[in-house]
DNA sequence: TCCCAAAATGGAACCGGTTCCAAAATCAAC
DNA sequence: GTTGATTTTGGAACCGGTTCCATTTTGGGA
């Protein structure tokens, strides 16, 4: 059995009795070859199963056709779906992606060593979704790296590379929501307030109660993490605080998932007893049991928007894009008048 | 504003009065250096802000250190849980992932393509999850391409390179719960039977049905797909058909999750009067109203021993790794007795 | 001070493509 | 059969690293 090298582009130009430029010209499609000259060619590859190697393309033309993507976690949906949208959309031009995740990062210095190293690994630009990062270091990040694009999140000064949901927005929308219905003893559940997207969401939530006459109190507000573990625990504090309350809103569906499942396997009837709301508007979100309602945030416009204006820097494309998006109210079935009212 | 090109090895070599290769000597860490020469080389970099080019290097090592990662579809957290496992491995060993998939591909050509694609764009290794790829296609793929091993996939004669779950005995198990909670008409809501998993746990179940003596009609399978749209369709299907029913199998969880929520919005109780049994064990799995009973099938493990052995195939390491994996009963609270046995 | 093994070093060759340029081939028109 | 414009072609130079090899430097022992 020989060894198998594979075939180089000046094995095909050998055998086909041509100059390597010939062959480089016919694989590339820069550049004419003869009619006759290109079946010569055409003949050789076959033969030897030419593959040309992206990596020294890559070196020569100084683009690796690869965009980074970073993302703070991959558990459950929300990530998921940027993930799915950016992939969708890079196939559509070619590119392919490497994705990367800081998921047991401790700190922003963590998360930016994950992005250097990214950076360094010849991606032709790097998307991020970054509400975590304090906006010093991501200023300074942006600026060390032109093509590089954030999603999720609002940067002064950085036109056509932040791109964002207005989620104070948001968070009156869900507030007017289960005021309307006339929920008046309301606990929030709140992700951790130092990032960007959950802070506004709350902050929104909150402005808007005091606005409607309903302020919030304090002792009302449980800051958890924005996961199911996260949802568990806020779910169980809710629960052992005795307090007294006819609706949630919670800070993301998937709290707002879990906190729904537990009141329920407690005996508490969502949404009779209880309303629960969540925000986002996951995938999952019309198959709870109830149907949670909830705000719709346009994530994935959002990301392909991001998506479409890193390629065009990058690249020098023109695709059209939006920088900011609106979200909306999405009633399912986990929200209703509380019992009182009714 | 002078234009900003950035520094080279060789600018570095220059600066520092050193020779290119003492330089390259010095950043990999390969050969020795003087304490002195390394003095003078590094103040070079700093003050030139060299970093090196991954590009270059590959070309040169031959390798990447980038490892494809191919998977059938984004949707729902099945994958999901496969991506985040194998991206944690991965970056414990310095490795990055290219993550590309075939949502949209209609045929095996089509996903082939995707693959090829993947195959050419410089990754060490290949990942992939392929239920669906037709057996004969998939030998021909690895034979041509050592570095590929396979996730949730028996092929029989590539000892080393595919990684299963005894999906026949996950099948087992799901009849043998229901059976012994006391069901006998039941539904069964499957997967597209093209794909090797769904095919086996599902012939699990209706021989481990056959074998207690309650063979499952054929009217009473519902063949859908494992998405939340497909799950929606057989629940669809199911509630309009007028079968009598005391229990649901579901192929996997995001159909289960799905068959569940429809249930109870249409007044039936789960489990009260009817049990919804799941497959997967996916991360929200503990979370659904009521928690979704199921059959835990060891993805992540899996996924693990799966991603290690390429690590050991691509780059000469030895860490441990297991091909078969079995799966285990994880009963919550979706399955209860029939409500005529109370 | 001399000698020799070991360490350090410079630079060429190479990885596998792309691109530029000058030379050769082709073609149409006269 | 010439001529000049156009197309096609071969090959060198380059992309930015790594590695090998021959040469120089270093350092310890005699």
């Amino acid at each position: 059995m020989e060894e198998q090298k594979t075939a180089t582009l000046k094995d095909v130009a050998k055998l086909a009795g041509v100059g390597s430029g010939t062959v480089s010209r016919y694989v590339s499609g820069n550049g004419s070859v003869s009619e006759r000259t290109a079946e010569k060619i055409a003949r050789a590859i076959n033969q030897l199963k030419y593959r040309p190697n992206s990596i020294a393309r890559s070196l020569s033309s100084r683009r690796s056709e690869i965009i980074g993507v970073w993302v703070p976690s991959l558990e459950g949906p929300y990530y998921q779906m940027m993930i799915r949208a950016i992939e969708l959309e890079l196939r559509q031009q070619g590119k392919h992606m490497i994705l990367a995740n800081a998921e047991d990062a401790k700190s922003d210095e963590d998360r930016l060593g994950h992005i250097d190293y990214l950076i360094n690994r010849d991606c032709d630009g790097i998307l991020m979704s970054c509400s975590q990062l304090g906006d010093f270091k991501l200023a300074s990040l942006m600026d060390r790296y032109p093509n590089l694009v954030c999603i999720n999140r609002e940067v002064e000064a950085l036109p056509g590379r932040a791109f964002s949901i207005d989620h104070d927005l948001g968070g009156r929308l869900a507030a007017r929501h289960l005021h309307a219905l006339g929920h008046r003893k309301i606990v929030v559940i709140t992700g951790r307030l130092s990032a960007q997207d959950a802070k506004q969401r709350h902050q929104g939530f909150l402005d808007e109660m005091s606005k409607l006459g309903n302020p919030v109190a304090a002792d009302r507000v449980i800051e958890g993490a924005f996961s199911y573990a996260g949802g568990e625990e806020a779910a169980e504090t809710l629960m052992r605080s005795g307090t007294d309350f006819t609706a949630v809103f919670c800070g993301n569906d998937k709290v707002a998932m879990v906190v729904s499942a537990r009141l329920q396997a407690a005996g508490i009837s969502v949404p009779d007893q209880v309303s629960v709301l969540g925000y986002d508007d996951v995938d999952f979100a019309a198959y709870t049991a109830p149907a949670l309602s909830t705000i719709h945030a346009p994530i994935v416009e959002m990301t392909q928007s991001a998506c479409r204006q890193l390629l065009n820097l990058t690249y020098g494309l023109d695709m059209p894009f939006r920088e900011r998006f609106e979200p909306t109210l999405c009633a399912r079935k986990s929200t209703a008048p509380p019992a009182s009212a009714s």
